[in-house]
DNA sequence: TAAACTAATTATAACAATTATAATTTAAGA
DNA sequence: TCTTAAATTATAATTGTTATAATTAGTTTA
């Protein structure tokens, strides 16, 4: 596929060493269009990699992190979901069932803008989130 | 204080018992300006309460999030912080010292309309935080 | 291609934030 | 004051993540 081909470009441009494990957590990390967990994901290759330390999958999605390969959703308690990075989109999350699906929508720079004019702070960025029910669990509820 | 004296009222409404650990942790919450964690708010009370179980802190903010008084603020590994409900607001974050700052801004309604137009999910509310460096920070950085 | 160098991986332990458990204490109403 | 359910405490358990140190393996260089 090319977006993978495209990300081991990536790497090997910024010296890190294509292994084995790393081809293949880029790989899931591409074609699952979920947002998965580390530990989804170790236990998705376990079956090729049946050694895989868990801080194999930890470093090396710090390191695809690092790199602007891959963008890490943190939580309060859950898990950090990790989301291979494409275009810039927002994301609504299902409080019932936890699902996380893409929408696009533009850039809020007039928040940054406000932000920074009122607080005198220098705005990197942002982060927005949209909470609810998706139509399966809303479907699902009693009425 | 007024607020104070709301916050316990909404308690007894809602049969929640108060206890002297509520009213110490409710006050701390509404006097410090900042943004504690469950262990500041522990050990800014362990002085008046040598013996109070950290399990009390955090199960109380649970009590006090559950009827409305407190919002917790989530992060990826670091700690919650907790904010006394008063009017709705946004934060700003610094990225160097974890400063967070309250400012002003309409809700994003237009935001939430399109996720749940585009996605289908019943929207019940977003989260948006702006990320940057402090002023004193920024003065703080080599140059 | 082989050796050398260094980064990556593994196994394991440690950590930190939070929650569960069970015994004890206490707030609030009768 | 008595009663009772709720709250607190002390402690252990849990969970997600990171640190450590020994081993393995990419990549470079000769
Ligand atoms: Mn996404
Ligand atoms: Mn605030
Ligand atoms: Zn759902
Ligand atoms: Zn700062």
């Amino acid at each position: 596929m090319n977006q993978l081909k495209e990300a081991l470009e990536t790497l090997k441009e910024t010296g890190v060493r294509i292994t084995p494990q790393r081809h293949a957590i880029l790989e899931y990390l591409i074609n699952s269009m979920s947002h998965p967990t580390a530990d989804d994901i170790y236990k998705a290759l376990e079956g090729k990699f049946p050694n895989m330390s868990v801080a194999t999958v930890y470093n090396n999605l710090r390191v695809f992190r690092e790199v602007g390969l891959v963008k890490e959703l943190t939580y309060g308690d859950a898990s950090a979901r990790f989301d291979f990075v494409t275009s810039h989109h927002y994301h609504v999350i299902c409080e019932s069932c936890g699902k996380i699906v893409d929408f696009h929508y533009p850039g809020l720079n007039e928040v940054e803008q406000l932000a920074s004019h009122v607080t005198g702070f220098k705005v990197n960025n942002h982060r927005m989130e949209v909470y609810g029910t998706c139509p399966e669990c809303t479907s699902k509820e009693v009425h």
